[in-house]
DNA sequence: AATATAGGCAACCGCAATTAA
DNA sequence: CTTAATTGCGGTTGCCTATAT
């Protein structure tokens, strides 16, 4: 047996609003607020309307502050990075654009940004941009990883003593913040277009982020939405060119765009006193031979001392700027979680 | 001028998560 | 703890308008 239907779906009206249905709506929730009931609140305003019809009408159209027309570039420019991130979260990503439904930013992205994109990528590269899911990345080659790398699928975890990741858990799996229910985790997996020259993966396609640390391999890009520009990621992986990934210039937020491969610990400038600097990777890319490892693991050991440092209070959980920094942390569990 | 096609967007649907009883 | 109700989300549909034929 299913669930009972919300409403006498046969007495309700369906279809565009009209200007009195939407005066009747806005001035009743104005009068009285939704009464954290959306079900009784037809009834209640004289509509003849089911309670998610008026819930849907309010939110995407009647409520203030909404901003409707033409997007700008910054607002492109978010979108993308955060889609590049945590793909098809509208909600979330409308969260990080004031005025912006989720439902204008999806229509949005579908009709028009897509074939923007699509548009200015470089020929060879023109494929509509996907949220890359973890199971479509190509396989690492066994023999380049070591064992607490690998699993059994085609994508690998990171076995710390006490949990693992695959690295591409959804979000809803990731502990989030005690701090409040904004929290989210940017620390994903994900490339907007694919960088596939022939028979070469990107180390950014090889070493999705491992969660180890929640060191993110990405690009800058990928963690530009904070207000202040900073990014509040240990971001991990070679400054690849976005032009390099079929990303057009207006993503780029900075003038990153053709360094060397690195890795970043810390963020710029607000609070994250972890390291916050740039280690430079000796020669050649991230993820291209064996002996990556050995790096990799320097930088997990100068995470882990700065851990260590840090946490003097002996509290479970601190918080230090952005990042927060979850309890008994080794250099497996410590977790970083950005927050807005 | 009439018709076909495409684009844009508001709204609906169904499912999952959350909350209340 | 269990179940039912409600909310929130993302995918999809369908209507309206603009453009092409």
């Amino acid at each position: 047996m299913g669930r009972a239907p919300c409403c006498d779906k046969a007495n309700v009206k369906k279809g565009p609003w009209s200007p009195e249905e939407d005066s009747k709506l806005k001035e009743y929730i104005e009068k009285y607020g939704t009464g954290g009931n959306w079900i009784a609140l037809p009834q209640k305003a004289g509509l003849k309307r089911c309670g998610k019809s008026c819930r849907l009408r309010w939110l995407n159209y009647l409520r203030p502050n909404l901003k409707h027309g033409e997007f700008s570039d910054e607002e492109d420019r978010v979108i993308c990075s955060l889609f590049a991130s945590i793909g098809s979260r509208w909600s979330i990503i409308a969260a990080q654009l004031p005025g912006r439904t989720d439902n204008d930013i999806k229509n949005y992205w579908n009709t028009k940004l897509k074939k923007k994109l699509m548009a200015m990528a470089p020929e060879s590269q023109r494929k509509p941009p996907t949220f890359q899911s973890p199971h479509q990345t190509p396989p690492l080659p066994s023999h380049s990883l070591p064992s607490m790398y690998k699993d059994s699928g085609g994508s690998f975890s990171y076995y710390s003593q006490n949990r693992s990741f695959t690295g591409f858990e959804p979000l809803s799996q990731i502990p989030s913040s005690p701090l409040g229910t904004n929290s989210v985790s940017l620390a994903t997996n994900s490339l907007l277009f694919q960088n596939t020259q022939e028979g070469l993966f990107s180390p950014m396609q090889y070493y999705h982020p491992v969660k180890d640390n929640y060191m993110v391999f990405g690009s800058e890009a990928s963690c530009s939405s904070n207000s202040d520009g900073s990014c509040s990621l240990i971001s991990y992986g070679r400054e690849i060119k976005q032009e390099d990934m079929g990303f057009p210039s207006f993503m780029s937020s900075n003038g990153y765009g053709d360094q060397n491969q690195k890795v970043m610990l810390g963020n710029g400038n607000n609070g994250v006193e972890i390291l916050n600097q740039w280690v430079e990777k000796p020669n050649g890319n991230i993820g291209e031979t064996p002996s990556d490892y050995d790096f990799i693991e320097d930088v997990k050991q100068q995470v882990s001392s700065s851990c260590n440092h840090n946490d003097v209070n002996g509290s479970n959980n601190y918080n230090n700027g952005n990042l927060l920094i979850e309890e008994n942390k080794t250099p497996e569990t410590v977790m970083y979680h950005y927050y807005y």
